[in-house]
DNA sequence: TTCATTCCTTAACATATGTTAATGCATAGG
DNA sequence: CCTATGCATTAACATATGTTAAGGAATGAA
């Protein structure tokens, strides 16, 4: 049930081979987390790509003790410290469950050997990437142009049900406001 | 010489067949652009890719007459429509020169359809896309965490000279911040 | 049950930044 | 040369948001 589910969503961003979903499956491994641990720490060398398939995780940066929460991952989604990954460095970013969650991890190393056998797994990489490259922008001019409370609307709209189960300073920090404001804002939109 | 330069950039980006790269060089056309041209504007369809020898170009968006700069080209580096060309939709964003400035254009969908012939070139194409995701995402690291003052000299480290050639409320526009405040900041460094 | 913990809210206050407006400088065009 | 234009600076003021602190609801543990 879990390998159909993760068929499906890769199957919806690329085309792939049944030969080339084989191997790529034999390197699948499921992962289990509790409330609150993490995928990836801040610092840590990483070797893995995640598929989300339950719960919620956030990824966030850390300077001088402030996290700064930059976005959700909800089931579907790929948890997964690309730019660690893609420049073989230590990871700036941290990932964290933040309700227990279900995931599967493969090896990127593993993954990007089987580019020469399966072109069509070049391919994914290169429509993964524009898909995050599309979303991404599409978030940031959100992001810049609207005011928080325009923002915390549309986070609701994006993630139903979600800001009930998290608490609400990681979303003022995603945000980008502090949980006081937050407060405000909610305060006025209950008035209107 | 332009040829060569324009070489210089890819070969440093990914390694090219020569065969790909006559191929490719046969899409060019050079493009030289006044002061305040636009390469593209807001809601147009766009179909090349771009790039910068000469000279300085600005990438922003527009949301009720306020322009918002989201980063500067610099020679050497590609002002082009990404995220419109891949998602095949009117671009959001604005690419305007802001000095003279010479580039090389070329079919977007014309370099596309010499993945199947040049492997390497979608090699390529992945490559620029790792390299622009990692870019993306130091850069925004930096802006969040850092206040307007560090972002400024930052900005001055990243593009040299340029704030000597560039309106000041374009910087400030970069930065997230009014003139006014930008001039504010100046004025707290120069007494320190 | 009671107590401790976590987290949301609210208020009072401080501060940074935006807004409006006036001034002055540099540059280009007549 | 003079004038108009565009731009940076500065000041005075308004406002939004951060900071600190206190209180209270909900939850879980003893």
């Amino acid at each position: 049930m879990d390998a159909m589910k993760t068929y499906d969503i890769f199957k919806s961003i690329s085309p792939l081979t049944e030969d080339s979903w084989i191997d790529l499956q034999s390197l699948f491994e499921p992962l289990d987390l509790k409330r609150n641990e993490y995928l990836v720490r801040e610092g840590s060398r990483v070797s893995y790509c995640y598929i989300l398939l339950d719960g919620v995780v956030r990824v966030f940066y850390n300077k001088e003790g402030n996290e700064y929460n930059k976005t959700f991952f909800i089931p579907g989604m790929f948890p997964t410290p690309l730019t660690a990954l893609l420049s073989d460095a230590p990871s700036r970013l941290s990932f964290q469950a933040l309700l227990p969650s279900k995931l599967i991890r493969f090896s990127y190393k593993g993954f990007r050997e089987l580019f020469s056998k399966h072109q069509c797994l070049e391919s994914f990489m290169l429509r993964v990437l524009e898909r995050e490259w599309i979303n991404k922008e599409r978030h940031d001019i959100q992001m810049v142009t609207n005011d928080a409370t325009t923002n915390y609307l549309i986070f609701r709209d994006e993630y139903p049900g979600l800001e009930n189960q998290i608490p609400q300073y990681h979303i003022a920090s995603y945000l980008g406001i502090t949980p006081i404001q937050l407060s405000r804002i909610r305060a006025q939109l209950a008035k209107s």
